[in-house]
DNA sequence: AAGTGGTCTAGACCACATG
DNA sequence: ATGTGGTCTAGACCACTTG
């Protein structure tokens, strides 16, 4: 055991106006402590904004952001002129991020991406209809193998709009560039895209490429990119071993938010 | 081709202070367009705040409303001291929910749960681990299916902490409906809760009660729900074959987003 | 020094729900 | 009628960045 001069946990009941936190924090700490603590269950009303304002000296404003603050988190919901609820845990609120791919794409020293395919094809019919184009027209075809430390990471495959009248520009194969998607970057060609994500088998191309055995299970991630004319700029998908991606999320109030220190 | 009376897609350009929405609502929209169709791009800087305030003629603390709005909507990001800026679309931002799930448990006249085992077992190595009990301590194993048109759905497997002292109360059973954990409902008993997904082979066992071919991929869904005492209290996973379910999400600005009506 | 975002105030008015 | 959430004002002050 180790003494502690200052406690582990934050049992604040006051706004410190003298912290470097915003107050609509400190009180948002404050209330999702209490709700961590059963203090406030489930279905039970919190305190008036009103109350909220006169219990700790702050404007109304400020007690709003942090209502705003919290039911974006999906801990508490708001009913006009009823009052304020404390939500119970829902799993269809959670949601889950891309922030665990972010990381198997970073590039490092022992990452390394093979170039399969890279060549101008005509579309077949699937991929005329999702870039929108005739049957047959030319289409820019890309594939490529990520490993990292030798061992294979994924598999990637997609198909940009080819535009004769339009040269290929750098931007233009930056669209599919995997640091550049994952890592921010300026696309001023995209406008938005759609992601899709599935579980799928291996093909035996697949299992051979990526070396693992037949048959595996692997994420099926596909996007759909537009440009600023809202037509399709490069369809295409990624293929993820299961060993090498997994996602997470939670629902309610995790221990760690509610330990947050409010010190000084 | 048919007459519009009144415009299909929003060109909004002031603040309407009668229309039913709310100021800042209205210049998110605005904003919200004019980056969908170029007008700024991926990088630029965007009027500041006292610049928007002279503009649209509304107060700082409306503006600011809208730019939070925009910035946790990914589309801009802030700077103090510099300015607000366009950002380009970012794929590691995307966010999925778990709302298609909520919909494939959604109780109907066709849905049917068939319960395969529920009893009381000793923990085993991995379950005692995840539910921090000793091995071989007492836990409910709860096995069920979902179906729905005669169609299995998914496999659930379960286990739940059995303390003797405090009798199986209905709450407790409840921990693992499923309309409740998905729908809502008030789960007084689960504080907080962790999900991790996976892509998973079904196992001979399951390929048989789901009633799909060998090898067949699938969703693993991961639970671990804990209480107010912070003790985990429910451990289990859903297995949802791949046909069953798909994640999406979208990243920038979607046209439904942009072409939001501002009228009256 | 000037401009930017970030926070906050102390009220106001409105829409809605309840008794 | 009262209390609730929801929006908005017209400023203020601070922290930060840039020239």
């Amino acid at each position: 055991m180790v003494k502690e001069p200052q406690p582990l946990f934050n049992d604040q009941l006051e706004i410190d106006r003298d912290s470097y936190e915003p107050a609509y924090i400190q009180l948002a700490n404050i209330l999702r402590r209490q709700i961590a603590e059963g203090v406030f269950r489930p279905g039970d009303q919190l305190p008036s904004e009103s109350q909220l304002c006169h219990r700790y000296g702050i404007s109304p404003m400020t007690v709003r952001r942090t209502i705003n603050l919290l039911a974006d988190e999906g801990l508490i919901s708001t009913a006009q002129g009823r009052g304020t609820f404390v939500k119970g845990i829902e799993l269809s609120e959670a949601t889950f991020g891309l922030r665990e791919l972010k990381d198997l794409f970073k590039p490092d020293q022992q990452a390394h991406v093979k170039l399969l395919d890279a060549r101008v094809v005509s579309a077949d019919e699937r991929t005329a209809r999702k870039l929108e184009i005739a049957c047959g027209a030319p289409v820019i075809y890309i594939r490529r193998l990520f490993s990292r430390a030798e061992q294979p990471v994924f598999y990637h495959r997609a198909y940009l709009i080819y535009d004769p009248t339009r040269p290929i520009v750098e931007a233009e194969l930056d669209v599919t560039s995997l640091q550049g998607l994952f890592a921010g970057g300026n696309h001023s060609l995209l406008k938005f895209g759609t992601l899709n994500i599935e579980s799928t088998l291996l093909t035996n191309e697949e299992a051979e490429l990526l070396k693992r055995p037949y048959p595996c299970a692997a994420f099926y991630l596909e996007h759909l990119f537009y440009d600023y004319d809202d037509h399709p700029l490069s369809w295409g998908w990624f293929i993820i071993p299961a060993d090498c991606l997994h996602f997470t999320a939670q629902v309610g109030v995790s221990p760690r938010q509610a330990i947050h220190s409010g010190g000084k």
